[in-house]
RNA sequence: GCGGCAGUAGUUCAGUGGCAGAACGCCUGACUGUGGCUCAGGAUGUCGUGGGUUCGAUCCCCACCCGCCGCCCCA
């Protein structure tokens, strides 16, 4: 039998990655609570037609890169329920929202969420099938504000002040409006007829993307199509004046908060159910993954899955992302280092182990970080191993139990003492270097 | 899904159609209750998987798997 492995697309997160990964998730956590989120589970699989009719049928995502399967029906008279783990989170949020009837509190709902995505395209760096999301949505009733331009501006200032909390420099706000559904139907008519003249003269790509979503020409790379695009309609001159007038309060709300961002035009994003703005932080070192997070405004969403008027604004950052830019940044400095305890408890002596596990016990209770050795290791050992697993060493030996004073070296300073049983604890939560 | 590059020890990587290598790390000892430094010794392994060519394949060929780069798309 082949070894086993994880699944492509899949991995392991081991220490001391790990700490990292909990360090961005606590941080978000504090973030998120001095706005006033709070948080969410939802489950990981629902019913696919929520994807289907939230994410849009014809996405790239829900056309071609879902986990679906049919569950088995409870009986013959049933039909078997197609199930979907989710490929994002903004979907499930929005029916646990109408499914609790959230929006009869006549309140702001405020929540964010942490957790895996799973999505069937090509694995990458930054690019995972199975890849974690920390996002947040603010939805409610109109009644309780939530089609502000405020709400908005918020949050978007709440991720710049979560970036720069984090230690992620040098991101770039793109921000765009897309506009309302019938706005962005008028500029979809308008952009597919300034296209028939041109498409034949750009490449392959935008030819078929012609046919298939012309918002995407906008998204070309190619050097050769940019003078042909700057000659495209803008979705800007398309808006009806509510959807201009929104989005002006919001960049007028960024100015005044000083949150820098870059107006983009040409920022289009792959699902259905965005409206009005829409944005993304970019980070370069990413590769073609640049997109740390990507979100906007979706106004439409909740009556499209059946539920009340309930407009609404949220994001979704790539935790994967998050924890390679930061790597990539800590890499001189070693982030990677492993945890190191307080202190290596080392009996002297298979028969100093009941005792040492004691002593464990008494030290951990009291909130110090305890390595505990193994009384078969020769001191040497223990010693070797200790250095690598804490910062000092207690040894407990014969001498060290009869006279209750134990004795305890710090590596870094290489100093050794004899302190008693009852200070120990005392004297391993001091700092090290004593 | 498309195009390209790669896969050898725990890790980073050399290498060759004819016995599988280095560095770091790991283990043992010198040193029986004192680590790091040093010295001596040791083990690293299905050379990604399966086929093919060949007297002989880790090396050449094919397929697959996995990763990476770009595209597509997105977080």
């Amino acid at each position: 039998m082949p070894t086993l492995k994880a699944v492509r697309g899949t991995r392991d997160l081991l220490p001391p990655e790990t700490a990292l990964w909990n360090r961005i998730e606590t941080t978000a956590r504090q973030v998120f609570a001095r706005y006033n989120f709070g948080e969410i589970r939802t489950p990981i699989f629902e019913d696919t037609s929520l994807f289907a009719r939230s994410v849009g049928e014809e996405t790239d995502i829900v056309s071609k890169e879902m986990y679906t399967w049919e569950d088995r029906a409870r009986a013959q008279s049933e039909k078997p329920q197609s199930l979907t783990l989710r490929p994002e989170n903004t979907a499930g949020v929005v029916r646990a929202y109408i499914e609790h009837k959230l929006g009869e509190t006549g309140q702001l709902q405020k929540l964010y969420y942490i957790g895996p995505q799973f999505r069937r395209e090509r694995p990458q760096k930054g690019r995972y099938r199975q890849f974690w999301q920390i996002g947040a949505e603010v939805i409610g009733p109109p009644s309780a504000g939530s089609e502000s331009p405020l709400r908005d501006a918020e949050v978007l200032e709440m991720l710049a002040t979560l970036l720069d909390t984090l230690g992620i420099a040098g991101w770039t706000l793109e921000l765009n409006s897309v506009g309302s559904s019938a706005d962005r139907e008028r500029y979809n008519q308008v952009l597919r007829a300034a296209l028939v003249d041109v498409a034949p003269k750009m490449c392959v790509d935008c030819q078929r993307r012609v046919v298939t979503n012309p918002l995407r020409v906008l998204d070309c790379k190619v050097p050769e199509d940019q003078p042909i695009i700057e000659t495209l309609p803008k979705i800007g001159d398309s808006l009806g004046q509510d959807s201009k007038d929104h989005f002006a309060q919001v960049t007028a709300a960024l100015e005044a908060a000083g949150v820098p961002y870059h107006l983009n035009p040409r920022l289009v994003r792959g699902l259905d159910y965005y409206t009005r703005t829409t944005f993304e932080f970019t980070h370069g070192g990413l590769g073609a993954q640049n997109a740390l997070l990507g979100g906007g405004r979706y106004d439409g969403l909740s009556e499209a899955i059946g539920g009340p008027k309930a407009p609404g604004i949220g994001f979704a950052m790539g935790l994967d992302r998050l924890v390679l830019t930061l790597q990539a940044k800590e890499a001189d400095h070693s982030s990677a280092s492993p945890q190191v305890a307080d202190a290596y408890i080392a009996p002297l002596g298979e028969a100093l182990n009941a005792p040492a596990l004691t002593l464990a016990r008494e030290l951990r209770r009291a909130g110090l970080h305890i390595e505990l050795g193994d009384g078969s290791f020769r001191l040497k050992k223990s010693f070797e191993a200790a250095d690598k697993a804490a910062r000092r060493i207690v040894i407990l030996g014969e001498d060290e139990l009869q006279s209750g004073i134990l004795t305890v070296k710090d590596f870094a300073s290489g100093i050794q003492t004899k302190v008693p049983c009852v200070e120990l604890a005392a004297h391993l939560a001091k700092p090290g270097g004593a």
